[in-house]
DNA sequence: ATATAAAATGTAAGCGCTTACATTTTATAT
DNA sequence: ATATAAAATGTAAGCGCTTACATTTTATAT
């Protein structure tokens, strides 16, 4: 492995110099910057990246922490913004937090410990006051940023979706649709979570629909969950005549139960996922823009880290991808 | 930030005292040592991991390479990796390559720059000759993990599966429900997808069936081109019988395609994602056990570290999964 | 009590960079 | 040609650890 100092002795500089085209931050002659340049290609050289680390406390690596890139969503998110660093040479230390509330902040701080430039969070909730004085403390030592979630305080920086407007409209289409008692099914009560439920609860105040307490049901994320109460509700004789739900994969389970029984109503999701084009029929589906807000969570990062002037709390307008499970849209 | 300095004095002993608790290489006294490990934890002391890696060329990192996060095989292994490394204090710098052949040198040297401690390689086909003489010569400087691939060499060990026979004993169940062409639909070729198509054509030789290579196709890893081609051969009159595919989603296009017609025939997914348990009817899949490949790839992995005699390879056995679409054994 | 071996600890160099400050070289104005 | 400013380069300290080797302390045998 050859050093700076090898590199600056073929050139017949010092390995300031030589520092400095590594960094570009002061100017050197050209002729001198083309020569080390080419040396450096010739004999392959590569910074020492722990030698670099700490000179500059920084390798170039973002932290990315999520609930479970198993699940489509967050692996579709990750995906993105992987490919997206990339293209500033940053790189992806993941973390993944389970759905347990406690590690959460184990694996945060496993992020920090590797001295990562930035933190972006993805789904893991920080909602509860104790996790929101936690992420201030560390927003005091690097940026943080959260996609599809919001906390108000300096350094940290939100990129987001409207779902609550959303949802809102969905239950506004089937209102239109003269459906009258929509079931609710959700998994969980992260930022994202409370904007959908919210939006849920105003469409249906909005359009006066049925406010049974019954219909709102928070289960577990998994296939067999949401079949099972949509089972149980039937046994109940719970009345309901469409199914909205936070996440697609509880959608298909409605979606199964339901087909067993050969009750044909309109069924939504969310996440715009690839699931919702596996089902049959497919699932109509809320898409929160996932693409659009890890572009977005990355250049806003880039920006950041350049110190360059930008927004704290950016949003994106959600829409509803039509498929066969719920046809709001006839002329289409 | 303290450093060790601050610890060292706050204990009355010197730098190299504390650095040998932190490392635990060799033996301290144990009252002095506790003493230092009370303090480490009053002051909240964090190594840097610069400073560290520098000293010991090491951050506990390892690049985990793999074709496309966002698709539900790579990310379930990616997650699996990740949880079981983390047991060991180990973290996952990830990057992915992408469909396209070129880019993987480029990512995988990033890898190799931030002085990963291993690689573990996941999907992204190394089996051209250029390829493997490139995995070599990193192989030279750190060990390589391959899982689900191949490639003999000190140093790359290799977790895989038995796909292929898997995929023979698919052929020979369909043979004994009496099929006699059997369409078979793949996306890629890498270590993985030849033993997959291997194992198919063994099996229809090794049964007698239709060998008509108009049976045989290579096709973009999408729904749509599942779906169009289903759609292509029955126009073209080829004749078949049941539907194999390399991956779960394949099998959902040509699912949907056949149901649009009302051909009910056998269709069987690979790895057995949550996919096929979205699709209607379920979809009957190979499971490559990934589970069981990550959980084993780290081991190795940790043993590999600890200077511990491996095995260079091991070999899962595959076990097919019975849903709705193929119906094998009618005892179950 | 004394010699000797083992255990514990300390000293200081080294890992390979970055960068403030100092010095030299080159360009520009008179 | 000479003074002055700007550009280019070099010197050396510092980043915070690890660890070989040296030294001191403690345990053990006589």
């Amino acid at each position: 492995m050859s050093t700076i100092y090898d590199i600056a002795e073929k050139c017949g500089v010092s390995i300031a110099t030589v520092s400095r085209v590594l960094n570009g931050s002061t100017r050197v002659n050209k002729k001198t910057k083309e020569k080390i340049l080419s040396v450096i290609e010739e004999q392959h050289y590569q910074p020492n990246p722990f030698a670099r680390g700490l000179g500059l406390d920084s390798m170039k690596m973002i932290g990315v922490l999520c609930t479970d890139v198993s699940d489509a969503f967050y692996a579709t998110a990750v995906s993105l913004i992987e490919n997206d660093l990339k293209k500033f040479d940053l790189n992806v230390i993941l973390s993944c937090t389970g759905y347990e509330p406690e590690p959460k902040y184990k694996y945060l701080q496993f992020l920090l410990d590797k001295h990562v430039d930035a933190i972006i969070i993805i789904g893991t909730p920080f909602t509860k006051s104790k996790d929101i004085s936690y992420i201030k403390s560390v927003a005091k030592k690097l940026p943080v940023i959260m996609v599809n979630s919001y906390i108000e305080f300096p350094n940290i920086y939100s990129i987001a979706c409207d779902e609550k407007t959303g949802m809102r409209d969905i239950v506004k289409k089937m209102a239109a649709k003269h459906c009258q008692s929509i079931l609710y099914l959700y998994d969980s009560l992260t930022y994202s979570g409370k904007q959908k439920l919210d939006g849920y609860k105003t469409g249906i105040k909005e359009c006066g629909l049925s406010d049974n307490p019954a219909l709102q049901n928070k289960i577990i994320r998994s296939l067999e969950t949401a079949e099972n109460i949509i089972h149980k509700l039937i046994i109940q004789k719970v009345e309901f005549d469409a199914v909205i739900t936070s996440e697609d994969l509880l959608a298909i389970g409605a979606q199964k139960a339901l087909l067993k029984i050969n009750r044909n109503i309109p069924v939504t999701g969310c996440n715009n996922s690839i699931l919702s084009q596996c089902a049959t029929p497919m699932i109509t589906s809320l898409d929160n823009r996932l693409d659009v807000l890890c572009e977005s969570a990355v250049d806003l990062l880039t920006k950041i880290m350049n110190k360059t002037a930008v927004p704290s709390k950016i949003v994106f307008p959600a829409r509803l991808i039509q498929r066969n499970s719920f046809i709001f849209d006839d002329t289409h």
